[in-house]
RNA sequence: GGUGCCGUAGGCAAAUUGGUAAAGCCGUCGAUCUUUCAAGUCGAUGCUUGCGGGUUCAACUCCCGUCGGCACUGCCA
């Protein structure tokens, strides 16, 4: 039997990190087995579902590189063929119509509460006759679509990741309801454990793989694949990604959308490499640094954790990092270019290029995030601001003193090289009498209006290059003054 | 409350069928490089495997009990 998963996103919000975790296992599995991966848009609730929480979706999967076979597919599109086998469970006699109030259903539960039972749908409208059905709509009553649990039932399947997890009928909450409240013999939207069941039968799902979350679902979802007379596909909880306090990451967390880490300046390969490590460990040659490809030779979820896995910042930006350093220049300019446009840095596109390649090439191997590379690079573009170090420093002894020297050493009409620069720096250390150390900080302070930064004489050069250093010394020296 | 799942250092986690002194990575701390910060390099710190029993020559790995955490418990997905 061919491999074919899918992932089901609702488009209730922004792809969830979460999710997106989910697409990386399916994603890998498929991958690893040859199999196909399928995406499918579950926007059966039409309160919730936004068509550009669906965009949004899609093009989060795709900037991570978690391309579809087959889809995107609605479940808006297909409400006929759930129509049908509801009516097909009603035929059977496997469903039937309960006309229960909102107000009665919560009348019922307050009352098992108070009797600290178990809250669950007492399967009263389960025999109704046919005269107290005509009785109920001649009320003008809605009726939903519950289906049959038997509560003696004992349903188990062996999960790829837990192992066998049974559960018992009666601990199921009563007969769900896989369609909503609709007019007398008319059939409501259909709701997630059917459509569910449907889709996978339809796509042919051999693996259903999917957050722990979901666990609860899967014995409801056995009952309606026996009772559809279809093939129980396998089924893999797969672990749940958590926030510091150990709960379940939720959008109340702050960021947890892949389109927010995008625009923090993570790496698609740095996010789904972190999201694959929080779960799946790699087979022993491997290291923790891998592709989305490399880790779908090893996929498989003999080597899936069972607990839940917090979500670690610091492991993160340190994985992203390593892409970041590691990608080429031309590459990772590309990628910072948005970034200072974005920050309204003054630059030429084009003729610039080579210049900001440079500071692409300065800065990136100490960068964790992209967005990093803004307030780093600051200076090289936009007017001095000067911390308060970097001004008591200036006004210190000998700080104006190195400034003039400095200038009256160099040539305002020759561009300088590494080699003059550090020629430069020698003679003024000699001929002045004064400390390297004071000499550099001095000219970090004026060129940078801080004490602290990328490296200073690259920084010199790049400023030089646009003429951008004289004026700057200038303006220290009056610091100094003052 | 009920049901289910889970429990290895601060975080992620490894440990062939129970078998050496419980890997590795992140973090933290220190050293080093540097005018500086970051990065890099080198080194160090930390778990007696939630806890208590039991089986065994031997248990993180098996059994019993106990505690804790989380998830689910909808005419949401």
């Amino acid at each position: 039997m061919s491999v074919r998963v899918r992932i089901a996103p609702s488009p209730t919000g922004n792809l969830h990190i979460g999710t997106a975790r989910t697409a990386v296992f399916n994603w890998l599995f498929a991958r690893h087995q040859g199999g196909k991966f399928i995406l499918r848009i579950e926007d059966t609730d039409l309160e919730r579902s936004q068509p550009e929480f669906t965009q949004n979706i899609l093009d989060g999967l795709t900037w991570l590189g978690l391309t579809w076979d087959e889809g995107p597919f609605f479940q808006s599109d297909r409400m006929d063929l759930y129509a049908q086998n509801i009516q097909a469970l009603l035929d059977k006699g496997l469903a039937y119509r309960a006309y229960d109030t909102p107000e009665e259903l919560e009348a019922m539960r307050e009352a098992q509460k108070a009797r600290h039972e178990a809250p669950r749908y007492d399967n009263r409208h389960r025999n109704l006759t046919p005269e107290q059905q005509a009785a109920f709509e001649a009320e003008g009553r809605k009726a939903v679509i519950r289906f049959k649990i038997d509560d003696d039932r004992e349903i188990s399947w062996i999960d790829l990741v837990r192992g066998t997890v049974t559960w018992k009928g009666r601990d199921l909450g009563g007969d769900i309801v896989i369609s909503r409240a609709a007019d007398t013999h008319g059939i409501g939207q259909p709701l997630y454990n059917f459509v569910v069941v449907v889709d996978d039968i339809e796509m042919q799902i051999s693996h259903v793989i999917r957050g722990e979350d979901h666990i609860g679902n899967t014995p409801k979802q056995i009952l309606l694949y026996e009772a559809l007379g279809a093939t129980v596909p396998e089924f893999g909880h797969t672990p749940l990604i958590l926030n510091q306090a150990g709960q379940k990451l939720s959008k109340r967390d702050g960021v947890t959308s892949i389109s927010d880490f995008k625009q923090m300046g993570y790496t698609p390969e740095g996010i789904t490499n972190y999201m694959t490590l929080l779960g799946w460990s790699p087979p022993e040659p491997m290291t923790e640094i891998f592709t989305l490809a490399e880790a779908a030779q090893q996929f498989g979820f003999d080597r899936v954790n069972k607990a839940g896995a917090k979500f670690d910042w610091d492991k993160l930006n340190w994985l992203n990092g390593q892409y970041l350093h590691s990608m080429p220049v031309e590459h990772i300019t590309d990628t910072l270019i948005p970034y200072w446009r974005d920050a309204n840095y003054p630059f030429d596109e084009t003729r610039d290029r080579n210049w900001l390649e440079q500071i692409a090439a300065l800065v990136a191997p100490s960068l964790s995030r992209l967005d990093e590379a803004v307030p780093m690079t600051r200076y090289l573009f936009m007017p001095l601001t000067f911390t308060e170090e970097a001004k008591a420093h200036l006004q210190q002894d000998g700080s104006a003193t190195a400034l003039k020297a400095i200038l009256a050493a160099t040539d305002p009409d020759t561009q300088l090289t590494e080699d003059a620069i550090q020629t430069v720096i020698k003679q003024v250390v000699k001929e002045q009498n004064l400390k390297k150390g004071l000499v550099m900080k001095s000219l970090r302070a004026s060129l940078t209006g801080a004490l602290q930064g990328p490296d200073l004489v690259q920084s010199w050069l790049l400023l030089n290059q646009k003429g951008m250093d004289r004026d700057r010394f200038e303006q220290a020296i009056a610091i100094s003054a003052s």
